[in-house]
DNA sequence: TCTTGACTTGTCAAATATGGCAAGAATGGA
DNA sequence: TCCATTCTTGCCATATTTGACAAGTCAAGA
């Protein structure tokens, strides 16, 4: 893995979750709704937009309502 | 994925970090001393014993000091 | 144009990750 | 046992994530 820029990988990251949240025809509205504990549209915007550096345990719940392995989410290629 | 309480992962993302740092060779002080930015083994023994919710931009930083991919670290099973 | 749904962004408070240091525990070897 | 290395943990200050709400943007249609 090249040197990247953290700004980077949070893009990266950020488009996958929310590549993966449209293949399933989902609204950000439908993927909060999804999760177990209380998360919010904000937060999920701000992921998808790669302007905040998530903990892993926000992407596990985002990832368990997206029905995909955290390995999933975290692919930077 | 079956539900899984949050210290549960956080363990097992530690225990990933810590089998692959070992059997790379490396002691704590090595790897922090391959990761680019600073960061401390304080933070890397909390993260391998699954005491602190680390922030992805900081597991892809020992994702790199390990020569893994990320999503090796954040593998769950 | 107006409305609706979907998303983004600003701000706030609370919680917590991080970096740093110091002290303590654990481990293995001489 | 003593020593050195490695790791863990407590504490602190700072930065930032998170949850929450409100307001703003944007696109598609009627």
């Amino acid at each position: 893995m090249a040197r990247m820029e953290k700004s980077e990988i949070l893009k990266i990251i950020g488009q996958n979750i929310k590549r993966i949240r449209l293949e399933k025809g989902l609204t950000q509205v439908d993927l909060v709704g999804k999760i177990e504990a209380q998360i919010d549209t904000t937060n999920i915007s701000r992921i998808e937009k790669g302007r905040t550096n998530a903990t892993i345990h926000t992407l596990f719940r985002i990832s368990q309502a997206l029905e995909v392995p955290l390995s999933e989410i975290c692919k930077l290629n």
